[in-house]
DNA sequence: ATCGGACTTCGTGAAATGTCGAACTCCCTT
DNA sequence: AAGGGAGTTCGACATTTCACGAAGTCCGAT
């Protein structure tokens, strides 16, 4: 399961509970729909089994953040010990197929971050475009798969909870398509990058297609993987 | 902003909350993004400015669920005084305009809910199948756009967070495309709801599509609008 | 410069959380 | 029927939350 579908199953989970009248009764959901028992729970994270009984049967009524947030990782980490049944069963239920060609991760920081602390933090090249915009969250998708399969309305989905966002663009060849695509969107990032090409054989048409929607362009050479996990150890 | 969306987006904001390791901060990036004062939340909330100011600061390391629901609660209340100039910017961001078409509400419950129960609630009469089953939550969908408009990938949606569901759809005419529609689908609802049909009026190849995949079905004739009612009163 | 309003910091007390362990209630098994 | 293991209920207590209000800090406007 890739780290932005688990953290997205993962806050609606944490959501439900918190929103919950009768937060006890939603956590109670959640352990049984991983099909794990109280005492293994409580085990794992180091309580007595009482504890997750007095949380379930309502008798504290408003668990702090803490708690939730840490009861959650539990029964994620112990699916995981078990194979991942349950991360399985619902990744393939509640992400589409396409979502998992299409894109690499996605992740919304708690905070705004100056594009260029991001840009640095993969080791970006500028290529136009202004350094004062701020972002609160990445999207990294495939190009390709992104330009070729996308429905109108699944392109959407790309954007995650917020514009205020920087797309990272994987394996473009130039850097013309996927600037064309943005054009044609009606919604509009702060700041693009363009993975896996130098900066100097970006298309000359880029910064200009860009200058229309006032959006920065980097350019980065980083492989895939190593962008998801430096970004992914980032404290935003 | 429908309440489906509504409580999807709250669901969002409150898992973000939930799981930050600075629920703080959390909360203050979502507060800005509603473009709400902190004095104005303050007194929404019916208390003093400084508890905002000690929440956002940290000084509460692990807020209560009942706090971040109030004030969730709250966002959402002054921007629909204002016009939902929040709710209106992102639900036509967040969700496709064809889940306005489509999905007319969608949710979960806490707990499992036996489907005789849910069945009565809504006034149904029972087709076929046995009602020893229980559901997590309900859909409800237009037939006729759900078959027209959805591609394969979009169909999966409409499950929500579980397939433990009860499956409502509106404005049928014998039943038979929407059971045709589940036949081919991976994924198998314990329960399908007809709506807008006399009970004598379902189709007879309903009974033997429900039953190869062992789904009991009901059928009522109450309006879409007292059924979202209905639904949203309970306390489920 | 100075005033005023909005926001933040901080001390404080009442209430609730977070956790434990002992005692109790249910099954399940032999 | 008896013995155990798993889960729940509950008293206890240290730690936190929650909310207030006084005092302090920042602006923006006069």
């Amino acid at each position: 399961m890739k780290p932005g579908q688990r953290q997205q199953l993962a806050e609606k989970i944490a959501g439900e509970i918190t929103l919950s009248d009768v937060p006890g009764k939603a956590l109670k959901k959640w352990r049984t729909s991983f099909s794990i028992s109280p005492g293994v729970l409580a085990d794992h994270l180091g309580v007595s089994p009482s504890v997750i009984s007095d949380y379930e049967s309502g008798r504290r009524k408003s668990p702090g953040t803490a708690v939730v947030g840490k009861i959650i990782d539990s029964l994620f980490a112990i699916d995981e010990e078990k194979g991942g049944i349950f991360a399985k069963k619902y990744s393939t239920m509640l992400f589409s197929d396409l979502d998992d060609e299409v894109i690499y991760d996605i992740h919304d920081f708690s905070d705004a971050v100056p594009v260029n602390d991001f840009a640095d933090a993969i080791n970006c090249s500028l290529i136009c475009g202004g350094s004062d915009h701020r972002i609160v969250g990445y999207t990294v998708v495939n190009s390709l798969n992104a330009i070729l399969t996308l429905s109108p309305n699944e392109f959407n989905r790309i954007y995650g909870w917020s514009t205020e966002r920087a797309l990272i663009f994987t394996e473009v060849s130039s850097g013309k398509s996927p600037m064309v695509a943005i054009r044609v969107t009606p919604f509009k990032p702060p700041c693009v990058i363009l993975q896996g090409i130098d900066p100097n054989l970006v298309h000359p048409l880029v910064p200009r297609l860009a200058e229309r929607d006032r959006i920065t362009v980097y350019s980065t050479e980083e492989s895939i993987e190593d962008i998801i996990t430096i970004l992914r150890r980032q404290a935003w």
